[in-house]
DNA sequence: TTTTAATCGGACTATATTAGTCTTAGAACT
DNA sequence: AGTTCTAAGACTAATATAGTCCGATTAAAA
């Protein structure tokens, strides 16, 4: 159906929040979960991957919690994705785990890895900024 | 992870396969299937897809088989990828029967609403002379 | 007219992915 | 030392995708 999961979805709420406090003011998970009605555990877990990719820091211990690592502007739609859900594939054979058993026969593979390419582009192009 | 699913890939095959064997010679599921190595029934149910929304033609009995409905230049990627998945939407709330909990405290709604529609401007720039 | 080769449609099962929970550990502040 | 936060991984539940099966229908061919 080709959907952003529900984790970016909720990635892109918080990171937007976090960027809307500032550059110095950290932000606690809960605080977030609580806010916008999101389960808690999981926005967890959700935060830990962008601050693992480098787009939040976060800060340890009580009174912790998250903040930016870049400027809003710097940050694109497809990093956010690619660091929740994993890298934009539109089809198997574009991924290194995957060997598709028809790829010998596949008229189509150059045509879509193009489109994916372009894709990543587009989504390149969209920054934390614009949203 | 963003992607096409298997059915839309297996259906970009036949299709192309369709496309190349001229207006009016019919190609029947079990050819495509063997030819691509494509699971039969599943091919079968997905050729039904793209006849019900008019891509291409079927006919009934034996000899039967499929056949272009419209010219390769005038099916697009998105109209492909749409009769077989159902409609792309990046997120929940731009379908009429999901209902997000969240989407009264939701800040990135509209913005995503923007990105989809952009998407499926770019889907339908590319059509099936391009594959 | 009978057989045969095809699509149609729906119900069904199996598999993979996504969503969400829980639990333990470790870091910093008070 | 106690509290409050993140880190990490294992686990379960829910959903979506992938694939199968079967009876009905159609029309060409024998
Ligand atoms: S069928 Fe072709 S395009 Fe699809 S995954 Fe296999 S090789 Fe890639
Ligand atoms: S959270 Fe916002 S963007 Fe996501 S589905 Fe709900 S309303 Fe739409």
């Amino acid at each position: 159906m080709l959907r952003f999961s529900k984790k970016s979805d909720y990635g892109l709420i918080a990171l937007k929040h976090i960027a809307s406090q500032g550059e110095d003011n950290v932000v606690n998970a809960r605080e977030i979960s609580e806010k916008y009605n999101l389960p808690p555990d999981l926005l967890a877990k959700i935060l830990q991957s962008l601050s693992k990719s480098g787009i939040i820091k976060s800060q340890f211990g009580s009174g912790g919690g998250y903040r930016m690592a870049k400027k809003p502007s710097e940050v694109t739609l497809k990093e956010i994705v690619q660091s929740i859900d994993g890298p934009v594939h539109l089809v198997g054979c574009s991924r290194e785990d995957t060997d598709c058993s028809i790829e010998p026969q596949c008229t189509i593979k150059q045509m879509l890895l193009n489109v994916e390419q372009k894709l990543e582009a587009f989504f390149s192009t969209i920054t934390l900024k614009d949203i």
